[in-house]
DNA sequence: TGCTCATATTTCCATATGGAAATATGATTC
DNA sequence: GAATCATATTTCCATATGGAAATATGAGCA
């Protein structure tokens, strides 16, 4: 699955954003969810196949790291949609001051 | 639907970067994207419904114009992820100063 | 008004998706 | 090696999705 249809679930992005902050066991993601845990499981099995994770076995718990190089792409397809409105922005600048 | 979820799909990203370059009727977009008509005015729907796109009658054509506005929320949820891979970007930098 | 062009909507179909529940696997402990 | 904990996989189900074909709508023109 493609980067990009990966973010399309927001429980996955979810999950992205509480490995932000460091790496978790399966587990605390199921706790921080309010999902069952087959359903943490399944979408962890997506994020794998994107490459958005990595996963280590650690004793009996499976740790689950975050792996963003694949939100590069996204991040380079934005690139020209970002110059896209930032011009919006300017004219909306220009706009306020010349009508303040 | 999010602007997330109307990234999803390959033929739709294909439709804003052709309106990258500026305005163009459905029928243009048909042309271009190889798919039937009626499959594309489909993928147009899901992008006005998610505010990606604006449309204009003129005459019997109807013009599509880009609306990036929801792209800016993708944008920023990438930003902490950008931080994160630049930091390894950093990192292989100085591997790759310290071993040459 | 009737016709034609451009596009939208509907219908049908096959496949994908997300969730809940049940079951399986693999490592640890006793 | 049996019991247990953590997690993965499977099964089932309801719904969503994308595509092709057929049909409908709406603007401009004869």
């Amino acid at each position: 699955m493609s980067a990009y249809a990966a973010l399309a679930e927001p429980h996955r992005r979810q999950i992205l954003d509480l490995l932000l902050s460091g790496e978790r066991p399966a587990g605390e993601l199921v706790r921080h969810l309010g999902l069952s845990q087959p359903g943490v499981s399944k979408h962890l099995k997506v994020l794998r196949e994107a490459g958005l994770v990595a996963v280590r076995t650690e004793g009996r718990q499976r740790v689950y790291a975050l792996r963003p190089e694949p939100l590069a792409e996204v991040d380079q397809w934005l690139e020209p949609y970002r110059a896209f409105w930032s011009r919006r922005l300017d004219a909306l600048e220009r706009h306020l001051e010349e009508n303040p």
